[in-house]
DNA sequence: CCTTTTATAGTCGTGCTGACTATAAAAGGG
DNA sequence: CCCTTTTATAGTCAGCACGACTATAAAAGG
């Protein structure tokens, strides 16, 4: 093998490389997770984040998406929310072999039930914080992801990625709720996200009765901008970890 | 090989594994960049990041940390900002073999001319954007850094890991400016360095001569609080990107 | 001594935000 | 059919953070 920059003193070893996904969804107002059962040892019988190894000819992004499309069963996944979330190395991480793993974080509108596709290994909507201890590190990436999407919801648009194509203030406002765990005053909400430009876009004369009762909602799709200027901060909580 | 969660139906193949740095300092208001000149191909004569090979027992924050020592000579590198920025991996990123990088960003205070070191590929400081097209993706890495320590400045304390341990709030300011490549208002700065609690803190009875001319300034070292509530937020720049 | 330079103090208006009140439009129960 | 409940939407008001700006203090240089 011949020389790298920097990189000539140290041989190399090979890695196995994988890609593991924290995918949420929110569901009757509550955040849900998708996890696999684990059959074999190690962590038999526990949850997983679901994940796969990486093929030769794969980045990782492609990788994470395909296992997205593999463990949801949905045909298309190319407009869902996909981002790199970090990588985890640690040397004993998985007690059979070397293996660093790339996380992500997948964002899904209410999910069809994912445990129809073929596979052996089926995903299923586990409600945040339910799933007893994970498998291997899942716990620590599972958490970092959760901590990434609150943080990201106070700056960016994210949060329509949750919605339908269609949607209420009140849906989305509960779609923020859920994330943080937190109430949001309704009509602050509203004043906020109607004044922020391009974050979401009035269906012109559709509205939806709110599960029968009250004043039915006006109905908004999201809009084409993708930060949020300026932010809209979760309520006080002091010291926010970087 | 047994079988993982999910992972059973594919064979996994080796990687190499390293980590690249992107190692900022700011020297004479200027951002200045810690890089290696490459000695063979591909790229050779190209300028490249620091890095080298994640070794079999070590995680990719201590590969990354244990190169930042030798790259810059430092003796101690345990108070430095080292963090994670992102992994890349392309399958075409090296042409000689498959090799997943996982990126960090370092910050140091104007540095020791680190090219003293025993080490054959001596790392230099360059002035950033001045080094040409990198080698490898390091370009697109470099940037991403950039763009993630600006980003870092409007919500945490991350400024003053670019300071020495004492250092006036203009070269407080300094460090702002470079970094943000923009000016910004000198009242109104020091007003919101001081009005956030343990952003700084005062060294009793202490002043620097500003290199001679002008009213001696106030020393100021780090505080303890890691976040910034509310943001400083960059000079309006629309649509900054998520 | 006066000018230049830099640090520090203070002022003022605008806009965003949190807390709150009020009105409108639906369903349900008597 | 009226009245209550529920939810959506409109509007008010005070506080505060921030941008823009002016003023003063303390050093060096001529």
């Amino acid at each position: 093998m011949s020389a790298m920059n920097g990189y000539d003193k140290y041989a190399h070893e090979p890695f196995a490389v994988t890609v593991d996904l924290a995918v949420f969804t929110v569901r009757e107002g509550t955040l849900h997770v998708l996890l696999v059962e684990r059959g074999q040892e190690p962590y038999a019988g526990r949850w997983a984040l679901p994940g796969g190894f990486v093929q030769p000819d794969e980045s990782a992004e492609t990788a994470a998406r395909r296992e997205l499309a593999e463990e949801t069963g949905l045909s298309d996944v190319s407009g869902l929310h996909l981002e790199q979330l970090r990588t985890y190395s640690e040397p004993g991480r998985d007690p059979r072999m070397r293996v660093v793993s790339v996380a992500f974080t997948a964002l899904l509108p209410d999910a069809p039930e994912a445990h129809g596709g073929s596979d052996a290994a089926q995903a299923r909507w586990v409600p945040y914080g339910t799933a007893g201890p994970l498998a291997f590190d899942h716990d620590r990436i599972l958490a970092d992801a959760h901590e990434r999407v609150g943080a990201k919801f106070e700056y960016t648009c994210l949060a329509t990625a949750f919605c339908p194509p269609e949607f209420t203030l009140g849906e989305l406002q509960q779609v923020y709720e859920t994330v943080w765990g937190t109430e949001l005053d309704r009509p602050n909400f509203r004043r906020k996200v109607l004044a922020t430009p391009g974050f979401v876009e009035a269906v012109p004369g559709a509205a939806r009765l709110t599960g029968g009762r009250g004043k039915p909602a006006a109905l908004y799709r999201a809009g084409t901008a993708a930060a949020l200027h300026p932010p809209l901060l979760r309520p006080t909580r002091e010291g926010r970890p970087a």
